[in-house]
DNA sequence: CTTATATCAGGTACACTGATATTC
DNA sequence: CGAATATCAGTGAACCTGATATAA
């Protein structure tokens, strides 16, 4: 890890030091706490051989079985290419199988592996703890507040 | 576009519909709007050829005269070696340029150039439209909360 | 000797654009 | 033909581990 300290020599504060924190721009408060949060995430699954992205797709196919690859994409708002990649990912590790669409050809439907259902629920547990930790950051009266601005920002912004 | 929902044979949402958005898990949203934020910047920034890590290393430069890449990658929160790959960038257009540190014969202090100056002062008002984009997403009452756990979540999932 | 810095080399997962083929 | 799907290829930013050399 990276568990070093400056010497000082020049005068640079700490990550967590000085104004940065609750004066910072919105934006970089924005990025710090969605890759302090995806890394807990990775972290947490990285013994499991899971990514983030590929937990997101595999709850996705649990949700919805028979799910496409487009559907996906348009789901997490990601191109069909790199869902590609996330797919391939997840069937050459066995927790997802593919069939062809019985009435639309080119389709290959999605589906849990028996494998792919035990890890997923085990991921789960552990991405569970996680999401308590991330309510647990705010007194509970500000959650709905914070919900609504993280979910308008999605909105307001994708529409560009 | 893709006003079809992929004729219901799926029967899966599209991507704002349903559950998705202000009841989804604090996680997801999380990561959707820090997605959605760093794409319009992206986009803003696009035709001075900068990408948003290289900003935001050009704004600690700025902040930071003389800073070193390694002090970078700590107020980051990235390794040395990611760092170290956006400075070349940075420095191959001449943005920024470096100098051994007097002292420490290892260091290589860094600082904007002129042009580099001009390129981050255009590129700061962009930005700025885009924070103000951030701050209308939420009632004025509601900025500090949604600060205040941005700031938390960052802090306390950094710590692991 | 220990620590910090910088850099090189290799590898991986993710995300994008562009182009192509197939199917409805 | 148009629209949607899937997949080919290439590129890029970010991250990691590991090793090396230099310097305080």
């Amino acid at each position: 890890m990276r568990k070093d300290k400056s010497d000082g020599q020049t005068g640079v504060p700490e990550a967590g030091e000085g104004k940065r924190g609750e004066e910072g721009y919105l934006g970089y408060l924005l990025r710090q706490a969605a890759n302090a949060s995806h890394n807990r995430v990775a972290h947490v699954l990285a013994d499991l051989d899971m990514t983030p992205p590929q937990f997101s797709v595999l709850t996705m196919i649990a949700a919805y079985p028979g799910i496409s690859n487009a559907d996906i994409a348009r789901l997490a708002l990601l191109t069909p290419q790199t869902v590609s990649v996330i797919i391939a990912n997840l069937e050459k590790g066995g927790s997802i199988s593919r069939r062809p669409h019985a009435v639309h050809g080119r389709i290959k439907q999605l589906d849990l592996t028996e494998h792919g259902r035990k890890l997923l629920s085990e991921a789960r547990e552990r991405v569970h703890t996680v999401e308590q930790e991330l309510l647990g950051c705010v007194p509970e009266k500000d959650v709905p507040a914070v919900r609504r601005w993280l979910a308008a920002v999605a909105k307001t912004m994708a529409e560009s």
